[in-house]
Parts: structure tokens; sequence; C-alpha cells
DNA sequence: CTGAAAGCGCTAACAA
DNA sequence: TTGTTAGCGCTTTCAG
């Protein structure tokens, strides 16, 4: 008699398969050592008591999970949206389950590393966009499993991340090669340590302006917290650098949101984009083409793919490199945006010759 | 001696405790049959050997998996991420895994009802905003889990939303009373049947016409393909409002991003919003306080929280009432999109006796 | 190519 | 309050 209530089990399938326990497991594992006859049999009878294998049960044997853990700092950003879209499906069709940990909060953050909720329950886990203390990066390293790091590097860890600094580097000459030489840099703090790529970009910012041989203005360098997402933040951010003896005419904005919300309280203040000023930004989200926004592409939906590949491929072959830094590139995709700065008063009739670089 | 390379089990802890695997499970279990005596040894003994428990042994014997599976569509979007945000936690302090499923296209979604992965290996399973056939439902009924369907509802299955129809409703009111009679509905159709609030709203949008006694003009409801994220469907579809023989007075857009381009259109058209053009979004999304838009409010982040504990009660009380559904209300947010409409020519002296309604 | 038997790490009776 | 025993559902030797 069938089981009552609960799920059909492998001795279920093979009782009505007419055949041994092992034999439905090697059937449903796919091995080869299954004659074709049996093999049809145990599929027919697997479909017919609508089976599913526990994975609970086999990975208590195979030791392992079949299960990849993701932390993230935040959900609520094209970033991770596009790096998750596309790893899940990368991780489905290995028949991997994904397990998502969300640290929105210190409080968050800090019971996870007490915990290692993750411990002994995943084959490995990919911590993303994180500012980890060396504290937090030494828990992480006996998990027991192979931790990657997403979107940040660690010193002898397996990471995956774009490159930031020369894409912040390309994004500056292009600035540099339009002419601009007051060009300031709008970074933005967020919560819980989201902040790992701004300080590249501020580096590549920094090392384009000293190779063109242009002297670092602090004044052009303005950090706020929570930039993007507060208007009036921004709005300051803005005031100050056109309130500056020697304005800007070019700014290059950390990321598309921030750009777009300096061009919307630009425009507001009737100065002309890219006319007046011109606005850089970085990422190439969906914003950036709505305001027909320059900026500095990345593809977040190549980082999950990379890393969910890297994964796989640390838990399949724990004798593999467990120390490769994988960087992505970035590329420059000029719209409409940035343009030639305006030419000076006393140089208004040698229009077309610029200041030599 | 202990064991070399894996993890620590129960028998080790118990060991070193010089106590029986059963007692390490009541300890780490909480149970109150355990004195403190031992209870004080037995963690010690964990702590020391970094232990965690193995969730598979547990569910093996206990049948319950601790995972609460989650069907999303996308992550892309604003009301996903912050679903999952005030979810995710919300599990995590249950001690429950969050397993996330991501369906971006048809194929991927024909294999997961196909396949039913979630089978047999979670607790109980939240749909996200699919138009699910009742095929497809039918398939999620017999899983063998509580079924929760959010941001949507289904006869006879326990659903969370929030309503849509009495949110558009409203927004329409607001519309109304400022004066519009030519009120304007602009729908999005994405991808992959996430598009059930989409029919709500128009019908609640209809139904405030039909109640102030105003003729349905379908030429005033447009709806495109991928509108949202396509800047040139929007401008197709606000050109063939403007060139009506009678144009709209004020748009409601079926969300905020779809809201702000219509904006960005109407303000690089020249066209003063919302002196002579309305703009009404839906969401209340940050994007709606950039550019100070009215909007009708809903708040995803509280659908995931009475999602998941609507999910914990299920799975931990199987006898309750298992069809409930609970209703989300959504608030009007008046901004500065939004105003009476413009007097017509030939009524200008009467200005501010506005048509009885 | 297939079956029998052992056991993965834990919890749930049942005894003591 | 604690220990002993059995067994959850599967995979994996090892025989045959």
């Amino acid at each position: 008699m069938p089981p009552a209530q609960r799920h059909p089990t492998m001795a279920d399938v093979a009782e009505r398969a007419g055949v041994s326990p092992s034999t439905v497991s090697r059937t449903l594992r796919g091995l080869p050592t299954v004659s074709p006859e049996v093999r049809a049999r145990v599929e027919q009878a697997a479909r017919e008591l609508n089976f599913a294998v526990s994975r609970q049960a086999s990975s208590l044997v195979t030791g392992r999970t079949g299960v990849v853990a993701v932390l993230v700092p935040t959900l609520n950003s094209w970033f991770m949206g596009s790096a998750l879209s596309s790893l899940a499906p990368l991780l489905r069709a290995a028949d991997m389950q994904l397990t998502l940990y969300v640290i929105p909060d210190m409080s968050e953050r800090t019971a996870f590393f007490e915990h290692l909720p993750a411990r002994r329950n995943a084959d490995a886990l990919l911590v993303f966009s994180f500012d980890l203390t060396d504290e937090e990066t030494a828990r992480l390293d006996d998990l027991g499993m192979p931790v990657i790091y997403v979107s940040q590097h660690v010193e002898g860890r397996p990471s995956v991340y774009v490159d930031d600094v020369a894409g912040a580097r390309m994004g500056t000459r292009h600035l540099l090669n339009l002419g601009h030489r007051r060009i300031a840099f709008l970074a933005t703090v967020g919560a819980s340590g989201f902040t790992f790529s701004s300080h590249e970009r501020l580096l590549g910012y920094r090392q384009a302006l000293s190779e063109a041989g242009i002297p670092l203005d602090d004044e052009l360098v303005v950090t706020a917290r929570a930039l993007a997402r507060d208007k009036r933040a921004t709005l300051e951010a803005v005031g100050k650098l056109l309130s500056l003896r020697e304005p800007p005419t070019a700014v290059f904005a950390e990321q598309d949101e921030l750009a777009a919300a300096v061009i919307g309280i630009l425009r507001t203040m009737q100065i002309d984009v890219p006319q007046r000023i011109s606005v850089l930004g970085f990422d190439d989200q969906p914003v950036a083409e709505w305001v027909d926004l320059s900026t500095v592409a990345q593809l977040p939906t190549d980082m999950g793919r990379v890393a969910g590949e890297l994964a796989l491929k640390l838990i399949s072959d724990p004798g593999a490199d467990h120390t490769p830094h994988i960087i992505l590139p970035t590329t420059l995709i000029p719209r409409s945006t940035t343009a030639p700065p305006p030419v000076p008063d006393g140089e208004r009739d040698s229009r077309g010759d610029l200041p030599g670089g």
C-alpha cells in the first residue's frame, strides 16, 4: 500500500518499478550503468508517483548540500538585481539551490558573522559588495567551504570584480580629452559598508588627473553620506561646486543615478548640460539611457555569471586554485551629456583651439 | 582523536562534554529538560569545536526543511527589492533559510513548473507577482506545502496583495477632484506575465470615471509593450495622447518610473507640468520623491513582511485557514505634479469656477 | 548491470 | 534529567 500522506520515497519508486532502491538512485542520477529497459521502467514509475529526490537525504550521505549561499548588503539596487538575475538561472541549470542572506544593517551583519548560518548548509559562499573587516574575512576563512568575493577584492582569496580604477581613469580621460581641466568628482557613501568601488573610482579619477599633470583639488571632490538617494544632499553638493571661485566645467558622478540627479538639478538652475557643464556617470544603468547620459559601463550580469561559474568550479574541483582574481572590464559610452567645456570669456574668438594638453 | 577535515558532529560535541548526543541535541535546541550545569558544558564544547548543526540531517528526521522558497519573476525592480529586503531578515529571525528561484523568461518558467525544484525541499512557497495560468496554479496545489500568492490574488488560496483597484480609484478621484475630465491612463506590459496589478489599476481608473459619470474613452488608455523601460515607446504614447482632438489634461501612469519618463518628455516639449498637464504616478518609488511626483503609494516592505509572517504561520500551524486574503492599503501622496487643469480659452474670465461634478 | 547492507548526522520514542 | 535505540531517505561499497 502506498504511503498515505507524505512524499513518495525511492523505495516506493523501486517497488513500483520492480527494482531495488539503488537502481532507482542510479537511474535518477543519470549514471550510465543502468540498462535502457530498466531505466525506462524506473523513470516512468517516478513520473507516475510524482517523485522528487530529497536533497536532505542525499546530501547527508554525499556531504554536499547542493546549495550556494549568497550574501548581499541590499537588494534595492540595479547592480544587485542584475547580478542575481544572471547568477540564479546559472545555478539552477547546475541543479543548485540559491540561498539568500540579506544584511541590510549593522545588527544583521553582526548576527550573520557571529552565527554564520551558512556553515555546513552550503557548498560555497558568494559575498557581494561588502567592505569587510579583516576579522570578518578571517571568520569566513574557516567556514569550511569556498568563499568567493564579488564586486570587491580580497588578497589571496578568489575575487571577481570590475576594474573600477581603470574605468574611472578612462572616464576622467574622456573628459580631459574633451578639454576639461576643472573636473569634479561626486561620491556616494551608502550604508553597511556598501562602498567598495567608491574608493576605487575616486582613485582612478585621481590617477588620470595626475597623469595629465593636473593638480588635485580637494574642493572638487565631494563625498556625502547617502548622496544618491537624498535629493537635498545632492543639491547641496552641486551648490557647493558651483560656488567655488573656479567652478568645475565637468562633473564625474560615481554612479548614474547620482549623475541623473545632478543633471536634473543643473537644468532646474538653467545651467545647460553639456554646454555649460558636462556630466559623466558610471554603470550604464537604464536611467543612463533615459537621460542620454555619457557613462562608464559595467556589466553586473557578467559578474554574476562569472562568479557563479567560479563557485561551481571551486565546488566541483577542490584542488583548483583558490586565489584567482577575475577582473572585468568597463567600456566608455559617450552620449549627449559630455562635450567640450565652454570657451572662457577671454578666448572667445579663438574658439576651436582648445588649450593643448 | 577528533575528526581530521570535516565538520564536527554532535557526537564530537557529546564526547567532549561527556554526555550523550541526545543531550547535545536537546541543549542546542533549547529544550528545557536540560540541567543548567550540563547545558553550560555542552555549550562550551560546541563553541570550542565551532560546531554547527547540519540542517540536512535534522530535517531528514523532523520532516521539515527549514527553508522557505521564493519564486520571483525578476529582481530588477524596486518592488521586488523592497519586498525581499523585508522578507529576508524576517525569515532569518525565525531561523529559516530563504531559497530564491528567479524566473526571468518563459523557458525558465516552463522548466520550473515542470520540475518543481522546490518540492520536498522547502516548507512553504511564496509566489510573487505572477500572472499564473490555472494549470500552473493546479501544479502548485499538489506541491505538498503551503503556497502563498504575493502581489496577486488567487481564488481559494492564501494571498497577500495591495488593493490596486482602490488605489487607482483614489488616484483617479484625486484628478477628478482637481477638475480634470480628460484623464489618460498609461499602462505597461512587462515580460513573463509580470502584469498582475496592471489590470487592476486600469480597472480602478475605469471605476472612478464611471462613478463620476464620465464616459470611458479608449483613446485615452494607452498600453504598450515594455513601456516603462523603453523611451521610444513612451515618447510615442505621449505623442499619441497629445495629438488627440481633445487631448488629456492629466495623465495617470501605472507606475512612477513611467510617470517620471512622461514628465521628462513633456518638459522637453515645453509643456509645463502641472500647469498644462498633470501627471500622477503609482508606487511611491524613490524616483517619485526625486521629481516631486504626486503618486499613489504602496508599501512593498509591508507585503514582504506580511507574506513572510503568513508563511511562518501556515508552516507551524497546518490546521490554520489556508485561504486568507490579506489586502494592503494604498495612500495618496499629492506632490507638485498634479494641479487643476488649465482654464479653457472660452472660460478664462470665470476662472476659479470649475465645472461642477 | 543489479541487489544487499551499511551508514551519513540527527531527533524521537522509550527506558532508566 | 539523561542515555539507548531505531530510523529518517538516500548513496555507496561490495557481492553477485
